[in-house]
Formats: structure tokens, sequence, C-alpha cells
DNA sequence: AATTGAAATTGATTCAGATCAAATAGCCGC
DNA sequence: GCGGCTATTTGATCTGAATCAATTTCAATT
């Protein structure tokens, strides 16, 4: 069997051992003993493209781990408008631990496998555990690290800044990904939308749109089919950022 | 002796017995043995106004809990742009547990007294104590709440809705602390300058001043010398923050 | 009370990004 | 390969907030 249909498909979940982010996710330091007891406890749900994993306002019965796909975080003002707050991929954590309603719409944007515990039985766990509470702690820290940056950049930042913002970070972890970190050009594929960009960097699809087309004319990047970003030179785009 | 003078002319550190936040600082769940050792450690520190408590880049010797004033912890663009991210009031922790350097500027912005810890005798008993980490795990979650709710404000809000939104929050504070929770009018006093605000915001101090006016020009709000506000009716005041 | 300097307000103008409005490009099922 | 989508790009115009430019207010000092 694939790791893809283990993982995506039958939604059974697999022995932590061969967990895909096994070294990355709030379970990355706990030892073979608390590792069996999240394993009995655990559960895996699909979620599909476009699914509302919880909503503001909702009961959240789970908390747990992206396993696999891409979610956004949200909040919405009733006419419409729409803040993104943060993207998670492989190994964030959802939930927020000693909250039992969700304050945010967190939304499935490609189909997402997500490791589910049961919300109060994780919290004794969690008091209880030795390595659990501290990997929460720094995955928050980094979180709220992630967020003031984002504050920056929504505040001060003008759109073509934004837009370089994003491409320079997407781009530094693919190439953090990469077999071939010495290469300057490097590529990825954008995995969200125009709406979920704009939605993101608090601008419009208009003007996302423009600004990627402005950044390609004066070819800083190139784009390949909408999604594919080629990126011929990272410190150039760097400097397009405002940051440094 | 006069608290004012004990927490903010000598410097010397009082028994944390008399700590005027000694309920919701980061110590707040610890026992009297644990609270023996912060004791023996702390030492107090005074900040004049306007004075850097710690600036991107450096190193940070110190952690500890901001005991009286107000700060704020910011970042710049090099030129000149800058976003405030936070503002730190009496109780709220400064310095970043596992980084000895800073990612931000903290400043005074009124005289400040920090309840300081030497950060790796602090990390050590950090990582040793039963009350300290969920004190501190909470602490941090609050504040990632906090800069999402901002990241939705500096994205999606209008100048107006902005200025309204940061009044409707001052003026609940103040109406939590207030003897009189039933009446309907509040008052407070602002406790930023207009540039403060423009940097909190993610606007000019023109704009702030302007939509200040607005807002006084139809009634939602009452200003008397510049940084004393009177919200008569804070329901009012709320329709106009764009939330809910 | 007069002087001074910083903070805040107000006015005139500009401009970046939003809004309104087509046109074009991909993509899926048939 | 052909409709019928939806996502994206591009164009024209508008507008909210920025910028540039004076005042005015206030607080501190003399």
């Amino acid at each position: 069997m694939s790791l893809a249909s283990k993982f995506t498909i039958n939604a059974v979940a697999p022995d932590c051992g061969e967990c895909p982010i096994r070294a990355t996710a709030i379970c990355a330091h706990c030892q073979p003993d608390e590792l069996a007891v999240l394993d009995a406890m655990k559960s895996y749900r699909t979620y599909k493209k476009d699914e509302m994993i919880t909503c503001t306002g909702a009961e959240m019965a789970y908390v747990g781990t992206l396993v696999t796909g891409l979610a956004s975080i949200s909040q919405g003002l009733e006419d419409g408008r729409r803040q993104i707050m943060g993207i998670l991929m492989p190994s964030d954590f959802v939930g927020r631990l000693g909250r039992k309603h969700s304050k945010y719409d967190i939304q499935a944007s490609a189909e997402v496998v997500m490791c589910r515990f049961e919300r109060s039985a994780f919290e004794r766990l969690f008091k209880a555990s030795p390595t659990l509470a501290p990997r929460f702690l720094e995955m928050t820290m980094d979180e709220l690290d992630a967020a003031r940056e984002w504050m920056l950049l929504l505040g001060r930042k003008t759109a073509r800044e934004k837009i370089a913002t994003l491409f320079c970070m997407l781009g530094t972890k693919s190439k953090s990904l990469s077999m071939n970190p010495r290469s300057t050009a490097l590529a990825f594929e954008l995995p969200l939308t125009r709406e979920m960009l704009a939605d993101y960097l608090g601008l419009t699809i208009e003007t996302v749109s423009r600004q990627i087309s402005a950044l390609k004319n004066d070819g800083v990047i190139i784009v390949q089919a909408q999604r594919h970003i080629i990126i011929p030179d990272l410190a150039r785009l760097h400097r397009e950022t405002g940051s440094e």
C-alpha cells in the first residue's frame, strides 16, 4: 500500500512510527511509552477541499495535527471581508487547549488528513506529559513570531512588498527542502488561489494579480501556468520585500 | 514609604507578597517555595520614558515582568516605517524564552519598572518548575489571540473602524476595572501618543487625528484634553468597529 | 504672563489600492 | 474538440488614506 493511500484514502490511522511528520509535530519529543498512549487515542479524519474543519463559535470536540494537505485559519467581518491569520501545513497543531469553542474558521484548502485526539482526553494527557507541553509551547511561540511578522506586513508594507515577502518565504522554504541548496534559482508550487493570497495579504484579488504581473514583467519572478513560480535570484526578490 | 516610591524611585525589589501584579504575572501560580527562589533571583530596574528596554538583534541578558508603566513591542523597516505589535502593560512578560537575541524593539512609553531575572537562570528554573510553564503557555496563547485579532484589524478594517476598535477595547478594559460597571458611560485616559496610535493601527498621525475628530463630531466619543476619552455609549461605539 | 517647542489638528492635494467592468485562460465532463 | 464553468488577468475609474503644508493647542520653563 502506498503512503498516499494509507494517509488520504482509507483514513485508517497507521502506526506512529510510519508517520511522515513524526519528527516535527506536537509528539516530536514523545518517548515510546507516551507515543503508545497517543497511538491508542488517535483517530484519523479526512476533510475534502474547501470543507470547514471548524468555524467561529463551534464546539471543538477534537484537537489534533494536520498530517497532509493545507488549511487556513481565518476570521471574517460579517460584510464579507476576511483575513487569513495563518496557513496550516503538515505537522501544525489545530485547536487551542483550554478553550471549548473555536475563535476562528479553519478550512481545508486542499484535501486534509488530521490526526485527531478527543479534546478533554488530550488535555488530561497534556498536563501529565513531560514532553508535550514544552513542544506545544515552542510551536505556539513560533506562531506568535509568525503572527507578529505578518502584522508588520499587513500594517506597513506596500502591495508589491507583500507579494515579494510571501514569495520570498515560500522560496526560502522550498530551498531548505531542495536537493541542491547552492543553486540560486529555485521554484515552488503556489498552494494558494488568488483569493486566498488576497485574504492572507490584506489585498484584493485584482491587486494581487497586478503585482504578480508587475514582478514578472520586472524579471524578479517567472510565472508558469499561474501557480508555478520560479525565482531566478532570491537575493533580488528579497530586495523587493522592504525588510532588512 | 509609598508604593509608588518603592516601585519606581528606589528600584529596590520589595517582597513578592507586596507586589501589585502578583496574581496576574508569570509567577501567579507559584507556591511559596518557588516564589522564594524567584524572590532571591530577581532584581528591579527602572527605565525612563522613551528608553529602549531592548532592540532588534541585541542580546537579552534578562527576561522579566513589567511591574509598572507601559511599553511597546515594535518592528521597523529601515526606511522608518514602524509597526507596533503589542502594548506591554503591568504583569506582561518581556523576553522570549529559548532565544538569546531579541527579534523586536521594546521601548518604554512611560517610566517602566521591570522585575528582572537573569535569562539563563530563569530558563533553568522554568524547566524545573511545575507552575511557571503552564502560566507562560497561557500568557503566550493569549498574546497569539491578541496578535490574530490585530491582524484582522490591520488587514481589513477602515481607519475609522481601527480607531473605534481600539477605543472599544480600552473602554471595555476600563469598565471591567471600574467601580460602577452598570453605568453605560465610561471614560479612560489614552496612554498613547498620536504617533504610537498610528504605528499600532497601521495609519499616519494625520489620519488618526482626523478619525478621532470625526468620531467626536458624530457624538460617538467625547474628547477632553486630547488624551481623556469619554464613551457615552459603548454599544454605539461597538457598532463602529466593524466586528460582530 | 511670555517664550518656546513638541504634539495635535486641519486643509489641500496626490496616489496606491479598491471597485467596477470586461476579456481571457484553464479546466472538467461529455 | 466543444460548451460551460471558474479562476485569473487586464482596463478604466474612484476613493480612502497618505503626503505635503500650515496652523493651533498644550505643557514646560522662565
